[in-house]
DNA sequence: ACTGACTCGTAC
DNA sequence: GACGTACGAGTCAGTT
């Protein structure tokens, strides 16, 4: 039977244009994102429903009969913004040029004249798809005939509504729809419900009482709470019942048989869509209106770069056909790579690989999942025999084969990797800018995507095709991206730090680190116990109930009702941060419970609730290791963290007690000494450090016997300490200021001690103040292996942020140092235990240590293997000690 | 319900 | 404002 798809055209272009970013324009500056949205929403729409008649309504700006009967019926909307409305004209040029009716009704709604419609077509037997982003075309499914296809969010989440559909998402039926809704509210039309009552008891009482009149004539038996407002918003619901019932007989002018897509000037559609830039959606056009547009209808130039990348995807769907391609792929010189998943990349199962190894043709094989798993050893002379490896973003990549028992050992570049080491600036590293960048050229279909996280689809849905181009795109980068990083002598930090470092990441990732989950659980029941026990005394000592996670209402309680001292504020008032809280310590007994309150809520939430929920079904953490994260070049660690976990304190420390080697086994658990105050003593030169460093008597003993001019063999125990924090606070740009608040002494005293040490290593302030100056000179900083990181924060016209930007020019090349050698010595330990063919293996790094685990009789072996790997990564001016513990638990492993 | 800003706290 | 680099839990306000 023919079906009509009924599309609100107003509810759609607000959607698209809330979920678009408004930087989606045109080059002369139209703001496109909503008709962009709209018109690709349309698109894919007709494109898989095939309706045999599309029709669009749109609301008139007069106001409607639920105006005239509620004054504030929507009252509350704020004026929509400009470059909204400029584009609803753009929506009607695209609608009018695609010869699609539109019907517009002044005093009722579009959803009214979708109903009337609806209700017309249904009657005649027809089937009709309502598209809309408002919920109260729920209704309109209680006639079998109709469907919602409702739209969710963004531009592609779409769920399609029969009947047992909506009972399914609201618990009511589509019949009971507006009851329901009525007794719930609607803030975005300024209707409000029930106090209290929510989607849920909405719904309960709606399947309870069958409808608002059953549901009154039971009000006495509701508690007392839900008794008194239903009585009082009875009126108020009742309203709310009549303006949301759609109008299904609105007296239009037209009927469903006078709206019929009249004739497409094709020309003219070509030039709206070339006038808002759509090119890709141009592609479109013939699988949504096949009978307009021909094939021959869409011969057009594509794009304004100058090489617009379409990938020819040859799918290979089956073994014998994944087979051959892989054999003419193990021939090539280099081979690019790009694949899609489930869900997040290199977590979840994969859905396919693309592979690309010539450019020219632009033919690019796709193996899907299903095959991939079979063909694993046709992946091998493809992916760790002669071909280079490329990517962009190849460690998720890696990690999902290791999954399927293929190794990639020949990875050769990494184009985000690229990206990262020319600018590590807070970004994407998306692949298109890279192209645009490097070799003027575009992925087909990548106008609609701008950064590749926001998915329109149509033909970019297709996710051969998308990894496909991904895959062509790298291909193309590889020669202009390598030039660039020579350019920037970044190529050999790149070759023999950044790629080799891939590998082994993926390696740890996909190994993961075993866990007691045992030790877990017993230190979340401890801790929860504790939690909650200082949550009760902090609100009996408040003397009424608020939520102690809430810095808001802690102020109020703290500075307000209890009267205590404030001692700084943040953006937002005052703060009761740890530090403010030590000083408040002994004003009121509610501080001490909850400084304890927040320690232990910290170690159960972050540490005992976040770590159990990423234990995965092989009872190991399978942490991720970023690579291009960190401005300084180290690494970072998410899903989780494993790079801040507690070891401060003996109770959080506890938290180590549960990473534990494989069964049988055992931890190497290896650090740097003072790795970042060496690479200050390097650096710098200071002969005053460098001699402290290679005496190998305690580094703090000796730099506090200089500062405070005494021996080194009769330094006080707080004279050490002071030592000690201005050396941590060093490679930060630490002030006189910080230092003082660190040591709770004055800041007078402070500079003092400050002023002392750089007497005392009077290179090491040289280095500082020359380190800023270059910066400033080149607009960026460099460490010893060439990484750079740009600071335009240095010319800001703000004193604050030009002092900032100071510290980080300070900071990078120290912090920066110690991740080049620390990377090295991760590459040269994972390369030594291979080489040894040893069983040990990494598993862990944090920033300056690494966990290795090996079986027992390995242990011996693997020490002096951990030790020399580490030791000897880099040359210094100082020698890099290291310091290695053997144990059954992180724990375990010391001294 | 989702998102982003904010505060706070953990690591090196 | 005052110490660099991260990640994440939780609150809250804004938006839908």
């Amino acid at each position: 039977m023919a079906s009509v798809m009924l599309v609100d055209g107003n509810s759609l272009t607000y959607r698209a244009f809330f979920a678009l970013p408004t930087d989606l324009t045109t080059a002369s500056g139209q703001v496109t994102n909503a008709v962009l949205g709209f018109t690709s929403m349309l698109l894919n729409l007709v494109r898989d429903h095939r309706p045999d008649q599309v029709v669009v309504t749109f609301d008139r700006p007069e106001p409607t009969f639920r105006h005239e009967r509620l004054p504030s019926y929507k009252a509350n909307r704020d004026a929509t913004p400009d470059i909204l409305v400029q584009q609803m004209g753009l929506v009607r040029q695209v609608v009018d040029v695609l010869g699609l009716p539109v019907v517009e009704q002044a005093g009722v709604e579009a959803d009214d004249v979708i109903a009337t419609l609806a209700t017309a077509a249904a009657a005649a037997g027809r089937d009709v798809i309502v598209v809309t982003g408002d919920r109260d075309s729920y209704q309109l499914v209680q006639d079998p005939h109709v469907r919602v296809l409702y739209n969710k969010r963004g531009v592609s989440d779409y769920a399609l509504y029969d009947e047992a559909g909506i009972v399914e998402r609201t618990g009511v039926t589509p019949a009971q729809y507006v009851d329901y809704a009525a007794l719930r509210g609607d803030p975005s039309d300024n209707l409000p419900g029930v106090p209290k009552v929510g989607e849920k008891t909405a719904a309960k009482l709606v399947t309870t009482y069958g409808d608002l009149d059953g549901i009154f004539a039971h009000v006495e038996d509701q508690t007392p709470a839900l008794r008194a407002n239903l009585a009082e918003y009875e009126q108020q619901v009742r309203t709310n019942a009549e303006l949301m019932t759609l109008v299904r007989d609105v007296d239009l002018p037209v009927t469903l048989a006078d709206l019929h897509q009249g004739d497409v000037d094709t020309e003219a559609v070509h030039e709206l869509f070339r006038f808002l830039e759509f090119n890709s959606l141009l592609g479109r056009l013939p699988a949504a209106f096949p009978d307009v547009f021909g094939d021959a209808a869409v011969a057009v130039e594509e794009s304004a770069a100058a090489n617009v990348l379409e990938a020819e995807v040859v799918r290979a769907e089956d073994d014998t056909a994944a087979g051959e391609a892989l054999s003419a792929l193990a021939g090539a010189d280099r081979v690019a790579l790009a694949a899609r998943w489930t869900g997040e990349p290199g977590r979840s199962p994969l859905v396919g690989l693309a592979l690309s190894a010539d450019v020219s043709s632009a033919e690019v094989t796709w193996i899907p999942a299903e095959v991939l798993d079979r063909v694993a050893g046709a992946l091998e002379p493809v992916l760790a025999g002669s071909p280079s490896v490329v990517a962009h973003d190849a460690k998720p990549v890696l990690r999902s084969l290791l999954a399927l028992g293929v190794d990639v050992t020949t990875l050769a570049l990494d184009t985000k990797l690229a990206a990262y080491l020319l600018d590590p600036a807070d970004a994407s590293y998306a692949l298109a800018d890279l192209l645009a960048t490097y070799a003027d050229a575009e992925l087909a279909g990548s106008d609609e995507v701008p950064s590749g996280q926001l998915d329109l689809g149509g033909a970019a849905s297709d996710e051969a095709v998308d990894a496909a181009r991904e895959a062509l795109g790298v291909a193309v980068l590889v020669d202009p991206i390598t030039e660039a990083l020579a350019a920037q002598s970044l190529d050999v930090l790149d070759r023999d730090v950044e790629v080799p470092l891939v590998r082994v990441l993926a390696r740890m990732e996909h190994l993961g680190i075993a866990v007691d989950v045992g030790v877990l659980r017993s230190l979340l029941d401890e801790l929860t116990e504790v939690a909650d026990r200082e949550r009760a005394a902090v609100v009996e000592l408040a003397g009424h109930e608020l939520n102690v996670n809430s810095t808001a209402q802690l102020r109020t309680v703290l500075f307000e009702e209890l009267g205590l001292t404030p001692q700084k504020k943040t953006k937002t008032g005052y703060s009761t941060d740890q530090a403010t809280l030590e000083k408040l310590r002994g004003e009121h007994p509610i501080v001490e419970h909850l400084l304890r309150y927040r320690e232990v809520e910290k170690l159960r939430s972050t540490y005992g609730e976040g770590l159990l929920a990423e234990v995965a079904d092989d009872g190991r953490i399978h942490a991720t290791f970023n690579q291009t994260v960190a401005r300084t070049g180290r690494l970072s660690s998410d899903a989780p963290n494993l790079h801040n976990i507690p070891v401060r304190t003996e109770e959080g420390r506890r938290f180590r007690e549960a990473f534990v080697p494989s069964a049988g086994w055992r931890f190497l658990v290896a650090d740097y000494n003072q790795i970042e105050l060496r690479c200050i003593a390097h650096l710098s030169g200071d002969p005053g450090l460098v001699e402290a460093f290679t005496s190998g008597a305690d580094i703090h003993d000796q730099t506090a016997a200089r500062v405070f001019d005494v021996e080194p063999g009769s330094v006080s125990v707080e004279q050490r300490s002071k030592a000690k924090m201005v050396s941590y606070g060093l490679a930060y740009g630490m002030e006189a200021y910080g230092l003082g608040q660190r040591l709770g002494i004055p800041t007078g005293e402070a500079q003092e001690i400050l002023d002392a040490y750089f007497e005392a290593f009077p290179s090491v302030r040289s280095f500082m103040d020359r380190t800023v100056a270059e910066a400033r000179d080149r607009g960026y900083t460099e460490t010893v292996f060439g990484r750079r990181r740009r600071i335009p924060e240095l010319s800001s016209p703000q004193r604050n942020v030009r002092l900032a930007g100071e510290r980080q020019a300070m900071n990078a090349p120290i912090q920066g140092l110690a991740a080049d050698i620390f990377k090295v010595a991760l590459i040269r330990l994972d390369r030594a235990l291979e080489d040894a063919a040893l069983a040990a293996r990494l598993v862990l790094q944090v920033h300056d240590e690494v966990l290795v685990e090996a079986p027992p009789e390995e242990v011996d072996a693997a020490r002096d293997i951990v030790l020399e790997a580490m030791r000897d990564a880099f040359d210094l001016a100082v020698p890099l000690e290291v310091n290695l513990a053997v144990g059954d638990s992180w724990a375990a492993a010391k001294g």
